[in-house]
DNA sequence: CTGAAAGCGCTTACAG
DNA sequence: CTGAAAGCGCTTACAG
């Protein structure tokens, strides 16, 4: 088991200063320094397979490199492309990436926010919890770099890159009804995050620009744990009763997942009795025997979006900027006509 | 913006040295000290706000409470699942983790080890790609604890917790013959990764004890980048000829994602002109119009074995241990016997 | 029961 | 062109 070679290793092989090595390693003062012990430092280097300890130079230079990314569920594919695209933004610029799942409890939110404060993060990006706002304080006094990504709150002043989820959803109904649904259900979560709230927002602004009825009975709000048993009960009574729904939007890939694998035990047929619109990309979409229509964030314009805000704020820029993507309703045969 | 308050500045509050304060941040020689100084320097902590810098207890203990987590593609769900779990499982050892995905590039693989050692991780776990055994034998060599998940190499004597590769294929395919199959595909990934050649070792050997014929058209090898034309030209060469196959074993995840999304356009039926099984779970087999059969690997217990090998080897344990785990067969509609 | 001091492995202002 | 020295924020062996 190799021991760990120092820069005072190096030092001593070459016989200079830790001070000139360190410089060499860093490709600093290069017109100053005698370029043949440059090379000699470097060759030594080397051979030797010097690996800098960064957290040595951490804590020199109050710098980790390291960036904290908290999403709800690293698991949900949603998460997962985000966390794959910051990952591949955050090398550009030679940042690794620490991740953490809130699973949308604002508690462990703040543990996560803690631990990776604790380890000196240079900025953090964050999908936060409803009820997480006294944690974005915090951080903000603290004067960490913070952004928000996906969400955002009325109260908190930070940068953030979402979706404009309003047009988003008023988009993909009104496109239910230019296909000729009268009777429009809406499944999403009973949440207080404002994206969700503006989702709704959206499907109702359609109804009622399309002159359309709205029924209490089709907009059906479950608890964010998306429980298939109470998915099933939505759709059934949404299915059932005098005035059953003709169309369906479905608020998330959670939702459509638990909703699109009870269809498939329904005798309702897609598009003909139920057209359907989800928001979010997944293969369960393309999978599904008829292939859902649906609302396409941009994420990894929104990644690169908020990898880049976070820079501008660990370089000190004091510019604070709010980005709202704009969707794009990608139209399959789920929202065809009857077949 | 809050200045950041240091074990001095509680020191100073407090009227007592830094020793005395790390000590009682730490828990430390707790009988020896004034329970009311304790107490004094706890409150004083508490009012200021008091956090550790991390980077510098790391530093001076050489441990970072820090793991690095090496997969294929975070973005893929396989990946993800693990991800959450290990996450999981290192925060109960109050772990934090860094992950990075290498898609299946050893370069990438050993720029990311690189990375996460100069971070000085405790400890790795990781998924290699082909080719990875230099690198694994330095991370060895420099005495850092690493775990195998996933994949193990015959030349690496590293601890592993991995499938049990070959009986789940074969399980899966005697499962295929069981339901009176007689011409069985498989569409796996062409590669050198060991894993993947016993589950074709597994495919073999289950028709050979099932005195089934084997004909070179019905095995398919495809690159690991999943283009789905490749996958098109497999099923299409597979499903063409004179001796058609009746049944399919998909080896992956992605597999499965593109062949189903082809197979919705075919006219074949499942599972009546053709039975399937896949491997390993993901939400799109619960999708299809046939739920399919899949292979199911115990994914929580061997992220859980993943963690407790890595840990021992952290807490200075020199035992080897190579753990493969059996996997268990998910029969659905997609063997069943035609409708 | 408490504290002065050394040191973890770097960086960097300063002096020469 | 080069180096001695201080210091980042902690921990901990040692002395009292």
């Amino acid at each position: 088991m190799a021991k760990k070679v120092l820069l005072k290793d190096i030092a001593r092989k070459a016989g200079v200063s830790t001070t000139l090595v360190s410089y060499v390693m860093n490709n600093q003062k290069e017109n100053r320094i005698n370029k043949e012990t440059a090379q000699k430092i470097r060759d030594i280097a080397g051979a030797l397979h010097y690996r800098t300890n960064q957290v040595a130079k951490s804590l020199k230079t109050s710098r980790t490199f390291t960036l904290g990314v908290i999403l709800a569920d690293i698991s949900n594919p949603f998460s997962a492309n985000l966390a794959r695209i910051l990952e591949d933004q955050a090398d550009k610029f030679n940042y690794t990436v620490i991740f953490g799942s809130s699973d949308e409890n604002p508690q462990k939110f703040g543990k996560l926010v803690d631990a990776f404060i604790d380890r000196q993060v240079d900025g953090l990006i964050v999908s936060p919890p409803a009820h997480a706002e006294d944690h974005l304080e915090a951080i903000q006094n603290l004067g960490i770099p913070v952004v928000l990504l996906d969400r955002y709150f009325l109260d908190i002043k930070a940068s953030y890159v979402a979706l404009d989820n309003y047009s988003a959803a008023r988009e993909g109904v009104k496109h239910l009804i230019g296909s000729g649904r009268k009777r429009i259900g809406m499944i999403t979560y009973q949440s207080d995050l404002l994206h969700l709230q503006e989702r709704e927002r959206g499907y109702y602004s359609a109804l009622s620009e399309g002159h359309l009825a709205f029924e209490k009975n089709w907009l059906k709000e479950i608890g964010i744990g998306t429980d298939p048993a109470e998915i099933k009960k939505a759709l059934d009574e949404q299915l059932a009763g005098p005035s059953p729904i003709d169309a369906l939007f479905l608020g998330s890939n959670k939702i459509a997942a638990a909703s699109l694998k009870y269809l498939n035990t329904l005798s309702v047929r897609i598009p003909k009795d139920l057209a359907i619109v989800s928001f979010d990309q997944s293969e369960i979409l393309d999978i599904f025997y008829s292939p859902v229509t649906y609302i396409r964030q941009p994420l990894q314009e929104m990644g690169e979006a908020a990898l880049h805000l976070l820079m501008d704020q660990v370089n000190h820029s004091e510019h604070l900027s709010q980005i709202q993507f704009k969707a794009e309703l990608v139209i399959r045969e789920s929202t065809g006509f009857p077949v």
